[in-house]
DNA sequence: CATACTAAGTGTTGAAAACACACTTTTATT
DNA sequence: AATAAAAGTGTGTTTTCAACACTTAGTATG
């Protein structure tokens, strides 16, 4: 049985943004002039990153989200390893490889991760990089590079399942928020609609989000109450 | 950045046994004359083999599986990958690493893994290996070797979900089965125990879930009815 | 053949959660 | 003063969940 001399490792991030425009996934063009243009026009990817020998597989994770965002501290899940032996054989992918990739032919296995950032207060801005770094409406994702797609598939799935179990929600709102926006991101990230009453019923069940003694401003019409989430209630479940 | 060139990938398989007597788990003996004595007694571990250079990560689990239980077709998911830089440096492991591996340095990262198979109408038997694979009850397990207590518990936590959110019961249990037998699987894995009418009345809702013509025979009280599951009926939720 | 043992099988009721549904209030704008 | 726009609020119905105990069918024993 000989073992796997050279095979690669690395971690993509599915990194989230939410704001009241919608849910965003932040996704990296390949430059054109690094492609072969004989495809057709370069695609997008997910960030992701090759690890470093002795770095864990969240360290990484983190690190290739920092570079990218240079926000620290980002919720972030690990979800699925994909590792079919071609994913990253397909014709259309190693013609960038080869222009990136001292070793383009190496296989490389790679550890998904999500994360999630509000881009209420501040949108995390595609830092120092060369550019083409966006945000693309999650229901706006065209073709991606590899098997991003798939990739991009299971971690809206884990992102549903999780907002379901746990109390993430807080960290795709603004510190304050209106029960308005709390609902529309449920609707929006778990794509159904929900009852306006029996929600903020829920909610009201909710400990860990509590009503702040402030309300909405400049708005045309009757202010909305705001709330934020008291992190000394947010435990699992 | 350099790139990772010296990583090693490895499946570790959590397999999951069932039968009348509890729900258990297939592991391997680390052969005492392969280990150092210094520590005390040899350890158990998962079984787990590094990954082939071209082999996907579920074939790999797959083989690992069939070379130890010389059944194929065993239902297997995913459920975590564990990357910690020093998850295989501890002294303790050291040991026995040196005595089987040719590059017992190298760090590894593992794929989880776990498995099901029913116990009842044979016993998957520790095929042709030297020995040293038993099944252990899952609440009889010892201190394993490397992180394997934790990939253990990850597994449990996989499979309760799952159990939950997913029709896989059938995978666990003789193709004929009764309802108590049902329920007690339940009970084993969610360790919570049902109310036996309402569980019943559960059962009945699930489609997939249908009683044959055919009672249990040679038991000393009244026979239980006996049912199957219908594979066309299992989808999904 | 009568008795005893064992697990199988079966319904009802009350409580809680989920669901469906429409009007009034508050502010900014004209 | 009138309008526009989203905020905020309660009730009845249906469905689901939880608690609870006795009868039945077969095997074994005397």
């Amino acid at each position: 049985m000989q073992p796997n001399e050279s095979l690669h490792l690395s971690v993509d991030c599915v990194l989230f943004g939410y704001n009241d425009d919608g849910l965003k996934v932040l996704l990296i063009n390949q430059k054109e002039d690094t492609y072969a243009h004989a495809q057709g026009r370069p695609m997008s990817q997910l960030p992701g990153d090759l690890i470093l020998i002795d770095e864990g597989l969240e360290a990484a994770a983190e690190r290739v989200l920092f570079e990218l965002t240079q926000v620290n501290g980002v919720y972030l899940k690990q979800f699925h390893a994909y590792g079919d032996p071609d994913r990253v054989k397909d014709h259309k992918d190693r013609t960038w490889l080869r222009s990136v990739r001292t070793l383009p032919d190496q296989r490389v296995i790679t550890v998904g991760y999500f994360g999630l950032v509000s881009l209420h207060d501040h949108s995390p801005q595609p830092a120092s990089f060369a550019g083409g770094v966006s945000w693309v409406d999650v229901n706006e994702v065209g073709p991606l590079a590899f098997d991003h797609n798939s990739i991009l598939n299971g971690a809206i799935e884990a992102l549903q399942t999780q907002l379901e179990t746990h109390h993430i929600s807080f960290e795709l709102l603004p510190k304050k928020f209106t029960l308005s926006q709390l609902q529309d991101l449920y609707e929006t990230v778990l794509d159904k609609k929900f009852d306006k009453r029996n929600f903020r019923k829920n909610v009201k069940k909710m400990s860990h989000v509590v009503p702040l003694d402030e309300k909405q401003q400049g708005v045309m019409h009757k202010p909305a109450q705001l709330f934020s989430f008291n992190p000394d209630q947010i435990e699992n479940a």
